[in-house]
RNA sequence: GGAGGGGUGCCCGAGUGGCUAAAGGGGACGGACUGUAAAUCCGUUGGCUUCGCCUACGUUGGUUCGAAUCCAACCCCCUCCA
């Protein structure tokens, strides 16, 4: 991961690519690619234009997450290179379930009604990165609840649970890890691989599927699909996973202040989108650009290249081009607009997140506490009196000192008053 | 079913009667320094109408002037035995 950004590895593709399709090329030089059952077989099968591959998706929030967008761009490229057909497939059965991969803790079992409005509501941000339709490579899109809630227990225990080794699955990490810690593996969760296996042999059959696409953590499962086919009859299955995503200093990407980096705009604005990328480390903006943008890697090169405080224009590009994916080019220059005039110019910028108060209640005097709250910065009056005695707050971009100070219409600025938290989160007041 | 160990704030984890809104660490947020970066240093980290009050240490009762700390019952987790 560290060397894919130097420079140099950026430019070595041009000279002598790794891979005969151009699928598994860009996968590999924009950093999608951590491990592959059959490199050769799969590169065959690209070159042919003959793949057909699916991602699972568990319907365990409201909106998608940029953790799923890694491997939704992943299918993306897969369509772009014209190697083939991508599947999207909603776990609207198995997050029934819950896989405990890469966890520590059971699951928290989600109620039936729950899953399917997560689902309605996930299978949204798709269409922006995938093309949907009827013809060969047009992308589309499953729901496993359709065959395996109807699975009858006896059946499934012939048909596939035969085919599974207990001796194996008790080595696998997603099992040993819980083992090893002394910590509870539930039945149902031991099961969640067998499903998932049986997801991809169902979709082999179904729309001649043959490869399954996931994050490192998915390895396992995937694999025992790939062998449950092998066993169960059905042409040859791939696996390909992409590498965990983690920031240059060891975080895990993907959460902000806020939590999750959401999708869906109901859960984060564009703005609020741009600014996540806006911010991130200085080393990761070369492998960012090639996994959240579609710029060509040689201008990824070049930005990565940047140095000092020169790389926050390869980080603008970043925000620009991979909210443009998202939300559209209007709006990615709108926020960037927006952020433009509140960091640079420092002027009042109309873009920024707003929240309505009635012009009643300015009138007889707002405390600052409270609106604070009311704009969402805070959790209650007493984080707001913390955050003015750390100097965390201001009003139109004056630092609060009193905390029983009040509102008034004398604070109004073209109709809104600016608060803030710290350097970077605005909230404007608009008034009714 | 029997014996033992354990359940503490966002997480980990100290704490065996008042000095405990609860040590320490992590995380998170804010401040300083910067480039809306990282690293570093400093501060904050239950709620409220904040010199006070309220709610909190698995649950419910009890002892006591006073309990996270003692007692009882119950629930849950772990280990060993059956």
């Amino acid at each position: 991961m560290q060397e894919a950004l130097q420079p140099a590895c950026i430019l070595a593709h041009a000279t002598m690519a790794k891979f005969k399709s151009d699928f598994l090329n860009v996968l590999d030089e924009r950093g999608f690619v951590h491990q592959c059952s059959d490199f050769a077989g799969l590169d065959a099968l690209a070159g042919k234009g003959a793949v057909v591959a699916y991602v699972g998706y568990d319907c365990t929030a409201p909106s998608l997450h940029i953790g799923h967008l890694y491997t939704t761009m992943m299918l993306h490229w897969l369509q772009a290179t014209g190697a083939g057909k991508p599947i999207v497939l909603m776990g609207g059965g198995t997050t029934r379930v819950g896989d405990p991969s890469g966890k520590d803790e059971t699951r928290r079992i989600l109620p039936i009604e729950q899953i399917e409005v997560n689902k309605a509501s996930m299978q949204r941000a798709f269409a922006k990165f995938l093309s949907f339709g009827t013809r060969r490579h047009d992308a589309i899109m499953a729901d496993n609840a359709e065959w395996l809630t109807k699975l009858n227990y006896i059946e499934m225990l012939r048909d596939v649970g035969r085919h599974f080794s207990v001796n194996r699955m008790l080595t696998m990490d997603s099992v040993k890890l819980r083992l090893e810690r002394d910590q509870e593996l539930s039945f149902i969760e031991f099961n969640y691989m067998v499903l998932q296996a049986y997801d991809f042999v169902e979709l082999a059959r179904r729309y001649e599927c043959n490869l399954q696409m996931g994050g490192s953590d998915q390895w396992g499962n995937i694999v025992t699909g790939v062998d449950l086919g092998r066993r169960m009859g059905t042409h040859q299955l791939y696996a390909l996973t992409c590498p965990l995503l983690t920031t240059a200093s060891g975080a895990k990407m993907g959460k902000t202040a806020a939590g999750a980096v959401w999708l869906n705009e109901e859960q984060l604005s564009a703005y609020g989108y741009w600014q996540f990328w806006r911010n991130t480390e200085d080393a990761d903006v070369g492998k960012l650009l090639k996994i959240y943008t579609t710029l060509p890697l040689g201008e990824i090169g070049k930005l990565a290249a940047l140095q000092g405080a020169e790389i926050n224009e390869a980080k603008k590009v970043l925000a620009t081009e991979a909210t443009a994916l998202l939300h559209g080019r209007d709006k990615a220059a709108t926020a960037a607009k927006t952020a433009q005039e509140t960091f640079e110019q420092g002027t009042l910028a109309q873009g920024l997140p707003a929240v309505e108060i009635a012009a009643s209640e300015l009138a007889s005097g707002l405390g600052v506490l409270s609106a604070f709250v009311k704009a969402g910065l805070v959790k209650s009056n007493g984080e707001a009196r913390r955050q003015v005695q750390g100097g965390g707050l201001r009003i139109n971009d004056v630092a609060v000192s009193d905390e029983a100070a009040r509102l008034t219409p004398q604070d109004v600025r073209d109709g809104v008053i600016k608060l803030s938290l710290g350097r970077k989160r605005h909230v404007l007041l608009k008034v009714e």
